[in-house]
DNA sequence: GATGAATGAGTGTTCATTCAT
DNA sequence: AATGAATGAACACTCATTCAT
């Protein structure tokens, strides 16, 4: 097995395999949950047996991690912020448009399924500290860090107020994350209000709540 | 059994040995989360036999439920808003500092353990329906009722500008759980200023973001 | 407690009480079965509490007992010969009245709730050893006795030709019981004909299927 | 896996597997009983682990209908009438013999391990409605049906007398259904008299009890 | 690599029975 | 005698994981 070619197309069948069984593996922990869902139900849903699950992740709980990776993969491909000139170099009004496509973008990735996976992830995020880890130190710390460089430039170039970067980002994705647990708690508001939500979450987030009358 | 004050008395044991199972699973579901916890578990800590705890719960689910339905007990007497004079005629001054208070008050409730109860009521209330919808009826709803009432009247007397008071609502709130999710996860920013957070939130929530240069 | 009256009037209450849980029992029993029925269930039914019926009966199965003997009771008075101005001395064409009325009788008596108590009964003594001893000592033995003693004196007196009396008996009673069983499994023909059957397995016992044809 | 060759050693495995397991049944519950019988019995018995009881039956009750199923194929290869000429041909004389036979036939089925599994069986049958209809459906129907058309032949030719011909059956199974709960009860004569059953049992059937005197 | 039969530890829940009041 | 809260043993069934083929 030294030819390089055998190997590379060795490559691409267990990344199609891993592929099959995530695909399965998603559908079926949308539509379940994940305490409920079986191995079994994941094979029989990825055409495959029992056992040929393991060959690829060591055991439930990899799921879910190889789920969430592929989540973030995704994601990075289609925030991928390099298209833009400079996104350092966005102006006030720009900075307005820019801030809602980004919460538009992130209140809508999980919307495609009603949050059915994201219920499970964050089910299992809040009791699973192995899981809990993966996702911070391969989701949320590397995002957190791009966004404090880039708060840091608007915050010099006046664009923002002086602030602390680093809570402003907490507070944003925070609230973000927050709305869409309260809209998986079935709050009716939310579900009727979601397509204007990014627009209203921009303008209080900028120019807040306070009365700026006399 | 007629006698009144047999009754009486009977309710105080009834409602002691409710408390004293609740205060044990409390205690075991924030060490160990829901599902790995066995109702033996929960017996032994409490001191009773499994079969008495199904005397006083109907499942392992009605446990949560009741720990959830103290939780909310406990702050409703905590956050009983008729101490003040008149909660809708605070002035903007007073306002700011309302909101403080009542921020904080929310971000320190659960930090009593360390959310570690936070984490396993989370979780469960992802995925079980039944106490979501508990959940939903008994404590988010009324909540954010009250809260409507409130914001509508500051609104009206400018002490807020016009917006929309049920996004506006939700989004503060949002705000606040999205953040103890946050932390939860294991956020070491969040972990080190969780104490000035309160301050941060209010005036980001009442100021904005945007520059005020002109 | 010497006072005789007193005494007397215990008794009654005790056998009221008594004949108040077995009432419930029976009930209770026929609606849901002997296993699946609890304790509980039947105390309700009596409206006492479920420590009530262990003053009255040792365990569960003392309750299948007592309704065993109220059965016993009932059909002794039913099937009282002593009615009858002298049973050893009926002719032959008397004697096929008497056999068929008797076999009515049998067969009628658990039809009045379908056969709810008697499937219940019947699947306990199987496998009850206790219960199966009781059934026989105090009702199988005392009925085939008696028989025994009618159809020796039928015999003798050739209103029947001579035979084994004791098989005989056991045939006929087997034949009946066995009939009550198939009923029971969901026979449809026997659900049909059992008002015609008495009269069709008296003929059939006493003249047989032979042809009588030359 | 689509070689047929291996396809069918697998199938032998499997009939292998659910025999063994069954013979372990039929074991444990002949001695303990039904409910008192546990599905960890069963597996130490059978030699396997309880797990895998569960992958060739679905539960504890599907194991009593594998049981009452392979009585069925038993007791058919047994009673193959087809070894007969031509039973519908039989003469009066031979009737009375093949009716005998056939009476010892069904009686001794079960003697063979003193009625212990017929008890469980009838015991269970009695009192569980799928156990019950799935007994009617696959052995007693078609059994009488068979029967039936037997009889039609026989009562046609004269070999037996104008009767209800499905009355008639049901009488003679009923009465060996009757004998056999009559033994579980513990009937010494009938204990005693077993082995001379059929014969007396072919006889009361054939000729009936009434005096020939004239 | 794929299979899927075998494993057996693990647990929520029930309920007959007891007994202090 | 009546009560009904407390008990705790008992059990069917599930399912993640292993491993021989």
């Amino acid at each position: 097995m030294k030819d390089p070619l055998k190997e590379a197309l060795q490559e691409q069948l267990i990344a199609g395999r891993r592929s099959q069984i995530l695909d399965a593996a998603t559908r079926v922990f949308a539509t379940k949950g994940f305490h409920p869902t079986t191995i079994k139900d994941i094979a029989r849903e990825a055409g495959v047996a029992d056992g040929t699950i393991y060959n690829y992740f060591t055991n439930k709980t990899a799921l879910l991690l190889g789920i969430l990776d592929r989540l973030n993969e995704t994601d990075q491909r289609a925030t991928d912020f390099s298209q833009l000139t400079d996104i350092s170099q966005v102006s006030k009004g720009e900075f307005r448009s820019f801030m809602m496509a980004y919460i538009a973008h992130r209140m809508l990735i999980f919307k495609a399924d009603e949050f059915r996976i994201f219920k499970v992830l964050i089910s299992e995020i809040m009791v699973n500290q192995e899981l809990r880890e993966q996702y911070r130190q391969k989701i949320v710390e590397p995002t957190m860090k791009m966004a404090e460089v880039y708060f840091q430039q608007w915050a010099e170039k006046r664009v923002l107020r002086p602030t602390n970067v680093r809570l402003t980002i907490r507070a944003i994705s925070g609230l973000i994350l927050g709305l869409m647990v309260e809209y998986v708690m079935g709050d009716e508001t939310l579900e009727e209000e979601w397509e204007t939500l990014p627009a209203f979450i921009t303008d209080l987030i900028l120019d807040g709540l306070r009365s700026t009358q006399a």
